[in-house]
DNA sequence: TGATTTGTTAAGCATTTGCTTGAGTATAAC
DNA sequence: GTTATACTCAAGCAAATGCTTAACAAATCA
């Protein structure tokens, strides 16, 4: 999924079905780039699992999964919560050492 | 940042370093590549401003920067919040129609 | 029916990415 | 002072990425 968002079209994509559902052509009008291409960030979203589509008659609807989104959401909630848990213990790593060396607690 | 994060070692480096500060040789050590790899990778999460580090002697300590994590995040949550809005007041996009054609309000 | 719209698929191509190796440099340890 | 450590930097290279064009298929429209 990060991978899929690294792209600033695929994240514009996704900005777009943020606001709603869209045909491949909607999403296609704004991006500088041809409807193939457009479709070929759209295979990769929906392979990361951020946008579902159906296809009806000959227009595909594309929406955004929300529960990949929150997927990744958690992802980084839980790094920065990692992180600031260390910060608010400041026991222990008095000495921001490194780590694998001094595994043993005399010294 | 999300490019930076699309990268799977690069995720596991910040992982790493959400547990705390760590030197190169540090993250390098779990890695199955040569240090020469990781110090590139390295400099694409600080290019990103997902990490800083520093020197002191021979030794770079690289640690994680919250805040830019906070910004992904952010991203996330605006898109997801975005999506949400919508479903929230079934008015209007009832039709769930793509967007430029009908612009006018009869039919 | 024939033309148009909407999308699909494949091939090809330039650029970017993620490594490796090899040859340094500077600090720290012995 | 020699040796090991912890990086640094520059090539070089194979694979992945982000396009393009072109040919095609299926709905829908006139």
């Amino acid at each position: 999924m990060f991978q899929a968002l690294g792209d600033p079209t695929r994240r514009a994509m996704v900005e777009r079905l943020s606001r709603g559902p869209a045909s491949v052509s909607d999403l296609a009008r704004p991006l500088a780039m041809s409807l193939s291409a457009v479709v070929q960030h759209l295979q990769v979203l929906e392979a990361s699992g951020l946008v579902r589509s159906e296809k009806q008659g000959r227009v595909r609807t594309c929406r955004i999964e929300p529960a990949a989104l929150k997927t990744v959401e958690q992802w980084i909630v839980e790094r920065r919560a990692s992180w600031e848990r260390r910060l608010d213990r400041p026991a222990d790593h008095l000495a921001e050492e490194s780590e694998a060396p001094d595994k043993r607690r005399k010294r």
